[in-house]
DNA sequence: AATCTGCTCAACCGCACATAC
DNA sequence: GGTATGTGCGGTTGAGCAGAT
């Protein structure tokens, strides 16, 4: 079947908004507290627009919260850390920056981050190296970068073994929301052995209760926290050394990086 | 000064998913 | 259960700008 335009684009404006376009739909949202319907926003407020154009609008640029200007560096390194983990799932990405929309997640990441990667011979994908006959090989030169390898294989092995569970068992779909995603990994065998981990410092524990992993309940968020705030050395200062380091053999993880035996 | 080239980022498009009817 | 509608997300585009030639 067909699909409805979300909008009769009939004598709608498209392009750059104005400053008093801007004006016309902060003023409403204020008014209403709130957007409400974004179909029939446009309509209600007087604007020229299809409701997705100014629910975009908002989100991307007008929200009062929006933290503008160049991203930090301690931002860009979260960025590629949770790429490594997350994909592109810029939405996920975002949630895990205040401030910051997925709009402007995705424009550093093509524009800076991706190249960044590129130049120091590691695919901007799967954040391995890549060889010269355009191949990735295993063995990542750095700790953060062991690291997310590590995740990406334990979020396969765990993506199938849940979905074997899932068929048998369970009715809900793997991967319906990140928020399952990490609860499920993170209460599965691979999440036990991060638990497991010696490596894994006491003081990382504090505000995590960890003695059944049952009990983590609605807490994906602190699973993916505690992902976040994994001890990799936060060395990543690779990203601003020279490419020609990452063309010796791998570095030897430094004394406090994170190895874990899957 | 004019043109070219590359970069940035706001905005659009189409698809997927959730929900209402 | 099937269809329509609303919303969110990721990929892509293109206008505007700055620096190079």
């Amino acid at each position: 079947m067909g699909r409805a335009p979300c909008c009769d684009k009939k004598g709608l404006k498209k392009g750059p908004w104005t400053p008093e376009e801007d004006q016309i739909l902060v003023d409403f949202i204020k008014k209403n507290g709130g957007h409400g319907s974004w179909r029939s926003l446009p309509k209600l407020a007087g604007l020229l627009r299809c409701g997705k154009s100014c629910r975009l609008r908002w989100t991307n640029y007008l929200r009062p919260d929006i933290k503008r200007g160049p991203f930090t560096q301690e931002e860009e390194k979260l960025v590629i850390q949770l790429h490594g983990i997350l994909g592109n799932r810029w939405a996920t990405i975002a949630s895990q920056l205040p401030g910051r929309t997925d709009n402007e997640i995705k424009n550093l990441w093509n524009t800076h981050l991706k190249k960044r990667l590129m130049g120091m011979g590691l695919d901007p994908q799967t954040h391995e190296l890549i060889t010269s006959c355009s191949t990735t090989v295993k063995a990542p030169a750095s700790p953060i970068t062991r690291h997310m390898a590590q995740w990406e294989s334990a979020r396969l092995e765990a993506e199938a073994r849940l979905s074997r569970e899932s068929s048998l068992f369970n009715p809900i779909p793997l991967g319906k929301t990140d928020s399952d995603y990490f609860l499920r990994i993170w209460n599965s065998k691979i999440g036990e052995s991060f638990r497991n981990c010696k490596s894994y410092p006491e003081e990382m524990m504090v505000g995590y209760d960890t003695s059944s992993s049952d009990e983590l309940e609605d807490s994906s968020d602190s699973a993916l926290q505690m992902l976040l705030d994994f001890p990799i050395n936060n060395d990543m200062s690779f990203l601003e050394e020279d490419i020609n380091k990452y063309s010796t053999p791998p570095a030897m993880l430094t004394e406090n990086s994170f190895i874990c035996p899957l």
